[in-house]
DNA sequence: TTGTAAGCGTTATCAT
DNA sequence: ATGATAACGCTTACAA
C-alpha cells in the first residue's frame, strides 16, 4: 500500500521525518508517537527505499569483494571457500550487504574490476589478487573507494591483510633443521604469487641463519598442484634430500606419493612437511606435519579492517592497515 | 576534482541537463557541444554517481542471484560452478552487475534473503533453492520484487526455468528398455528436490508406458553421493538387475564401482547410466552413458528470463515464464 | 518531542 | 538543441 515516507506519515497523522526516526530508531522520538507510527507500518506493508536512504546518507550499506580469479579457478582452489565463508559471515555481523564479484574472461578482468569498483554502489571492496604486485591494484588506489587488499602488496599506500607466508614457512624449515636434517629440498608455488614468493624466501632464509645456502639442486618450481609435487620429488630424488619442504598440501601429498613409489619410507628416509593444513592433510598415510593458514581469520580480519577503513574519519590519513596472520606448524607423522 | 554533473556543467559552460543528455548519450545534442562536454568530463575524472541515477531512474542495474544453500555446499555440488559462470556472463552481455548473496547458517536463511530481496537494490533476482516447494518462494513473490526461481516451483505464480529432468530420465530409462534390459533398477536422489523426484518419476512412467509395473526391490533412495551409489548398488545386487539408472553420475560411479567390485561385469551383466556428464563420466572405465543436463544454458536462460520480466511492462500480467531446458542422452559403453 | 525545509546527484518534462 | 525545474524517497540540521 504505502510505499513512501510520505505515505506512511500521512496515515499515522505525523511528519516525514518523524517516520523517518522511528525507521532509523532515533531516541527522539516519544513511545505514544513511536507505537503510532510503527502500527501504519506495519499495516501498510511499507519498506524504506535503500537507494533514496543511501543517496541521502552518502552510504549503501554494501561492500564488495572482487576476485580477479575464472569462476572455475575460484571453485577449485581449496583457499576461496572458507575464506568467502568467513567474509560472509563477517558481513552479516557487521551488517553489510555483500557482493561477490566475479569475473568471465581474463581480458575483461580490467575493465570489470573498475566497472563493479566505480559504480560507487560500494562503501568499499576487497581486492582478492592472488598475484602478488597486480597493477590493478594501482589503478583502484586512485579511485577513492576505501579497498582492503588480501593479499601483501608492493604499492606504499594500499592496505592489506595477508597471511604469514614467509615465517611459516622459516620455521617449518627450521624446525627441520632441528630434526638435524642436512639435506632439505623444496618444492615451491608458482612464483609469480605472493604465497609461493614469500614462502621459498622463509625456506631460504631459515637455512642460511643455520649456515647453510640453498642449493639449486634441491630447489624445483611447482604450481600447487599435486602432479607437481610428484614430479618435482621425482627430480629431487636424483639428489639425496633427507626432507622436503612442499609448498602446499597438494604438492606434499605428491611428493609423498612420489617417495613411497621409489621405495623409501616417509618419515624414516625422507621428511615432508605441507603448507595449509587442508582437510585431505590427514587423510594420507602417514598423515602430513603442515603449517596451517587462518583462511577464515584471515576473511575475518580483512573484513572488519576494511570496515574500520570505511569508518575512519580522515581517510588517507589514517595510520596503514598491514597485517600478516600468524601461521601455525602441525606436527603429524610425516616428519 | 569534478563530482557531480553541476560543476562539470560549470566547467563545460553548458547546463546540467545537458551534461546528463551527454553521459546518457542522448541524440539530442550537438555534436560541438557534446564534444565541449566530454573533455570537461574527462579533464575532471567525473563519474556519475550510480546511486543517484539509481533514484531517479528507479532502476539500479543490479541483479540478484540468491542461493540459499552453504557456501560449502555451493563449493562442492558441481552444478553450481559452471551455473554461476553462465549467469556471470550473461549479466555482463546485459550490462547487470550480478550480486550473488551466499547464506552463513540455514536458520537465518529466511532473515537473510529477504534481507538481499527487499532491500530494493535489485532491479531482480535469481532465486536458486535445490529443494522444490521451498516455501520463502511464496514470500518472495509478495514482496514485488521480480524473480525467476531456478528449479520448478508449484507456485502458480512463479515465473522458473529448470531442466526436464523427468524427460530425461524417461527417455534414459526407454533406451534401456529398448536394449530389452527387462529389470532395470534405480538408485534415486534425495527426494526433496526436483531433481531427485522427478527423476525418478520419469523412470517410473517410462516403465509404466511399457507395461511394467515399477518393482519396490528394484528401488533405492540415494542422496547424489557416490557413497549412496556404492551402497545402493550393493543392495540392488540381491534382486537382480540387468540395468541400474542412477539419479546422477557420481551415484552412477558408485554404482559402477560396488558392480565391479561384485565380480559382474559392466556393461555385459549389469547396464549402467548416470545423469548430469559431469567431468568424471568420461574418466571412469567404462566411460559412463549419462543424460547430460545444459547448465550453462540454464545459467543463460535464467538471465535472460529475469531480463525480459524486469522490462515487461505490466509486471504480472504478463504470460508466465515457464521453461524446461532439453536434456541429451549421451551413450557411452556402460550400456 | 515534533515539524519544516534543505539537501543528496541524478533524470525527465516542459518550455524556449 | 538547450535550459529551468520538478521529481525520485530519504536524512538531517534547524526551528518551534
Amino acid at each position: 500500500m504505502a510505499d513512501t515516507l510520505d505515505q506512511v506519515a500521512k496515515i499515522a497523522g505525523v511528519s516525514r521525518a518523524t517516520v523517518s526516526r522511528v525507521v532509523n530508531n532515533s531516541p527522539k522520538v516519544s513511545p505514544r508517537t513511536r507505537e503510532k507510527v510503527k502500527k501504519a507500518i506495519k499495516e501498510s506493508g511499507y519498506k524504506p527505499d535503500a537507494v533514496a536512504r543511501s543517496l541521502a546518507k552518502n552510504e549503501t550499506g554494501i561492500v564488495g569483494l572482487v576476485i580477479p580469479e575464472s569462476v572455475s579457478r575460484l571453485f577449485s582452489d581449496p583457499f576461496f571457500a572458507p575464506f568467502i565463508q568467513a567474509v560472509t559471515e563477517k558481513c552479516n555481523d557487521l551488517d553489510y550487504e555483500l557482493m561477490l564479484s566475479l569475473l568471465t574472461t581474463p581480458d575483461r578482468e580490467k575493465e570489470q574490476c573498475e566497472g563493479v569498483v566505480s559504480s560507487s554502489f560500494l562503501d568499499g571492496f576487497l581486492f582478492a589478487s592472488s598475484t602478488v604486485e597486480d597493477p590493478l591494484v594501482d589503478e583502484l588506489l586512485s579511485d577513492g573507494t576505501p579497498f582492503i587488499s588480501v593479499g601483501r602488496h608492493p604499492n606504499e599506500e594500499v592496505n592489506f591483510v595477508d597471511v604469514d607466508n614467509y615465517g611459516g614457512a622459516k620455521r617449518a624449515t627450521e624446525y627441520l633443521l632441528n630434526l638435524d636434517h642436512e639435506r632439505i629440498a623444496a618444492i615451491t608455488g608458482p612464483l609469480d604469487q605472493a604465497a609461493g614468493i614469500d614462502r621459498l624466501k622463509g625456506y631460504k632464509d631459515a637455512l642460511r641463519e643455520a649456515g647453510m645456502e640453498p642449493e639449486e639442486g634441491l630447489i624445483v618450481e611447482g604450481d600447487f598442484t599435486e602432479e607437481s609435487g610428484v614430479n618435482g620429488a621425482q627430480t629431487l630424488l636424483a639428489n639425496f634430500p633427507t626432507a622436503i619442504i612442499a609448498a602446499n598440501d597438494m604438492t606434499a601429498i605428491g611428493a609423498l606419493k612420489a617417495v613411497k613409489k621409489s621405495g623409501k619410507s616417509v618419515p624414516e628416509d625422507i621428511a615432508i612437511v605441507g603448507f595449509d593444513d587442508v582437510a585431505s592433510a590427514t587423510a594420507v598415510e602417514p598423515p602430513l606435519t603442515t603449517v596451517r593458514q587462518p583462511i577464515r581469520e584471515l576473511g575475518r580480519q580483512a573484513t572488519s579492517a576494511l570496515h574500520q577503513l570505511i569508518h575512519e574519519s580522515n581517510p588517507g590519513d589514517g595510520s596503514l592497515r598491514r597485517d600478516f596472520l600468524e601461521t601455525e606448524l602441525v606436527v603429524r607423522s610425516s616428519t
